[in-house]
DNA sequence: AAGCAAGACAACCGCAGGTGT
DNA sequence: CACACCTGCGGTTGTCTTGCT
């Protein structure tokens, strides 16, 4: 028999996800996690295929991703990890603690292959950024259309309706490196509405409205979430049960790796090397 | 003010590998 | 061992925003 297709294209919606899409979904994948994507729409009640159910996960909803520009040692790492894996995004994605491998692989193509190409030498510095770029980076955000700028004003609504998500739902990357870094990936259960609002300035202004969030609106991650009782008793254990799976899989191992070749990074030297980039 | 070109990023598509039966 | 299914990955596309003319 043929492959099988990723999912019946009739009657599946399509195309840019609804605030309450992603409510729904994060809401299900809170209380049930992920066992299974491809039952996954079918079971929180969406009209979407479980490929597109775990990309808008992974890339916007997760709780631990991220968002805002890249520092200078992140874009140097990227440039660093690329030259070692090539276009191994997924493998670059899990150096780089909150962001995800479509972020990187967008960010390379538009912004530090062609710096690269422009200055080979100096391209991943900071400074190097295109003057275009640079300008609409301190643009203010607007909604990219309507439905974003719906998302952006229901966004509220989403984490109020989803209490505890961005402190409940964390795969447990939490190799911070400081506090606003922290707060950024605590509040990014508020992701989804603030960069469908603001996309592309999402970096910019992320920046500024993460601030703006208190920790009591969003209490820090819990990495001992995934492994506590509550998790199970609030629906995995259930889910467990019926499907005879495991619920999300603790990201300690994974967080140790990033930490480990972060360090052997730093210790290597690569990252003094990355500097002068 | 309008049109155009380029930038930016979310999302889709198809394939490959892994796993269960 | 073969088959079927599922997940994850990388490439690519679509569309909106922004800056320039």
């Amino acid at each position: 028999m043929g492959r099988a297709p990723c999912c019946e294209k009739e009657g599946l919606r399509r195309g840019a996800w609804s605030p309450e899409e992603d409510q729904r979904l994060a809401a299900y994948i809170r209380q049930h996690g992920h066992p299974n994507w491809r039952a996954l729409p079918r079971q929180a009640g969406l009209l979407r295929c479980g490929k597109s159910c775990r990309l808008r996960w992974i890339n916007y909803l997760r709780p631990d991703i991220k968002r805002g520009n890249f520092s200078a040692d992140e874009e140097a790492l990227i440039v660093r990890l690329h030259c070692e894996l090539g276009n191994r995004w997924s493998a670059i994605a899990a150096q780089l603690p909150g962001r995800t491998d479509n972020e990187i692989k967008n960010v390379w193509h538009t912004h530090i292959k062609k710096r690269l190409e422009e200055d080979p030498e100096g391209g991943a510095s900071a400074g190097g950024r295109q003057k275009k770029q640079k300008a609409r980076k301190s643009k203010p955000a607007a909604p990219k259309n309507k439905k974003q700028a719906a998302a952006a004003d229901n966004s509220e609504t989403f984490m109020t309706a989803s209490p505890g998500l961005s402190s409940s739902v964390s795969s447990g990357v939490t190799t911070f490196s400081t506090a606003a870094e922290s707060t950024a990936a605590v509040s990014s259960g508020d992701t989804a509405a603030t960069t469908s609002a603001s996309p592309q300035t999402g970096a910019a202004k992320a920046d500024t409205e993460m601030e703006s969030f208190s920790s009591a609106e969003f209490p820090p991650i819990d990495e001992s979430f995934w492994s506590s009782p509550d998790v199970v008793d609030m629906g995995l254990g259930a889910m467990d049960e019926e499907l005879g799976l495991a619920g999300p899989p603790s990201a300690a191992t994974r967080d140790e790796d990033m930490e480990f070749w972060l360090k052997m990074l730093l210790e290597s030297g690569d990252m003094r090397d990355l500097s002068v980039l």
